[in-house]
RNA sequence: GGCUUGAUAGCUCAGUCGGUAGAGCAGAGGACUGAAAAUCCUCGUGUCGGCAGUUCGAUUCUGUCUCAAGCCA
């Protein structure tokens, strides 16, 4: 018999972290993190991390595996995932996921096929200068030609796609290797590995916002500036991942001199409101879910989840 | 008190050599199989500050008033 996989997923500020170690705590779980900037150590305020204390209640997985500046990847993370599942189920613990990053929760829900491929940066370089040039259509061109079923998924303007869909085309292994045509890889996931149960948690919109609000003055409270102050002095490209985190580069006016902080953490406010939009509509668009409320309480929504286990 | 410059979408502004107007941001919705907290797509009627004048027609020209910023007293 497949193991069943509690999956619970919702927009940043939605209660996940608490839910999921409720859920994990009733259901001798341990729990697995989906979420693209936890990853890295160091982002912990501005990445609403769980607390040591909380990692002490329940074990974690996926949580500072990276250091900031370091790649990751949906390939990456899938693997990993996977392999954690695993030990945990061979522990004769139930994994529970808990993550807002969409396209990793899909990845593994819906067992993507990936090859092993490092990021080639001079020829993600060589790419990128023809945006700069101006010929960015040029790059829409190859891809139609080198993998048509991409160039069809992808808007013509956007380029960074457009760039990662060509970087991944020259290096698979699959075409290079077994001429095989890119279509036909992406489409023929293999056969499912585990059964999931994905839990959304609903939350009013107006309410969410306003929990977002309250939670960016916690951070603020917590050290958030310190904490941004850190990366800042880091002076990383824009380019590095963690550079995309919100919470960092929304503060980094301030200490420019070019904006004050009231404005910066009202920008923060925004990006984050902006974001727990994107995630509604992954979550709820892409996957197969199941809502569940906080309403009554952690407790009751946890009780919820593992009786019909 | 005098002069100058402004007053146009929630905000910042562009524009109409006179034929009732459009960008960015915000907001709403959406896409997304390899950077995803990223990236991208769609959606813009608003007494064009008030009143009067010229005109077939004014947001656009003229006068006047109100408000704001600056300069001179």
């Amino acid at each position: 018999m497949r193991n069943k996989i509690i999956c619970i997923v919702g927009p940043t500020a939605s209660g996940k972290t608490s839910l999921a170690i409720a859920v994990a705590k009733k259901n001798n779980g341990e729990i697995i993190s989906a979420d693209s900037m936890q990853i890295y150590k160091g982002l912990n305020i501005g990445t609403a991390k769980v607390t040591k204390k909380e990692m002490q209640e329940v074990p974690h997985h996926m949580i500072d595996i990276c250091n900031i500046g370091d790649n990751f990847s949906v390939a990456d993370f899938k693997v990993m995932c996977y392999h954690k599942a695993d030990d945990i189920i061979k522990k004769g613990k139930n994994p529970v996921i808990v993550g807002g990053t969409g396209l990793y929760i899909s990845a593994i829900v819906n067992n993507m096929q990936f090859d092993n491929q490092e990021v080639d940066f001079e020829y993600r370089n060589f790419l990128e200068n023809f945006e700069k040039d101006g010929k960015s259509q040029l790059l829409y061109e190859m891809l139609q030609k080198i993998d048509p079923l991409s160039a069809k998924q992808i808007h013509p303007n956007n380029v960074k796609r457009i760039i990662r869909a060509l970087e991944i085309a020259k290096f698979s292994d699959k075409l290079k290797s077994k001429h095989m045509e890119l279509e036909k890889c992406r489409i023929q996931n293999e056969e499912k590995k585990y059964d999931f149960l994905i839990y959304y948690i609903d939350t009013k919109r107006d309410e969410l916002y306003k929990r977002i609000d309250n939670r960016v003055d916690d951070m603020i409270n917590m050290g958030l500036i310190d904490e941004a102050k850190m990366v800042y002095n880091m002076n990383l490209s824009p380019k590095v991942t963690c550079m995309q985190a919100i919470g960092y580069k929304e503060i980094f006016p301030f200490f420019k001199g070019e904006k004050s902080i009231e404005d910066c953490i009202d920008k923060l406010k925004q990006e984050t409101r902006k974001y727990a939009k994107r995630q509604e509509t992954w979550f709820k668009n892409k996957l197969n879910i199941k809502y569940i409320s906080l309403k009554d309480g952690v407790e009751k929504a946890a009780y919820l989840i593992t009786k019909n286990i």
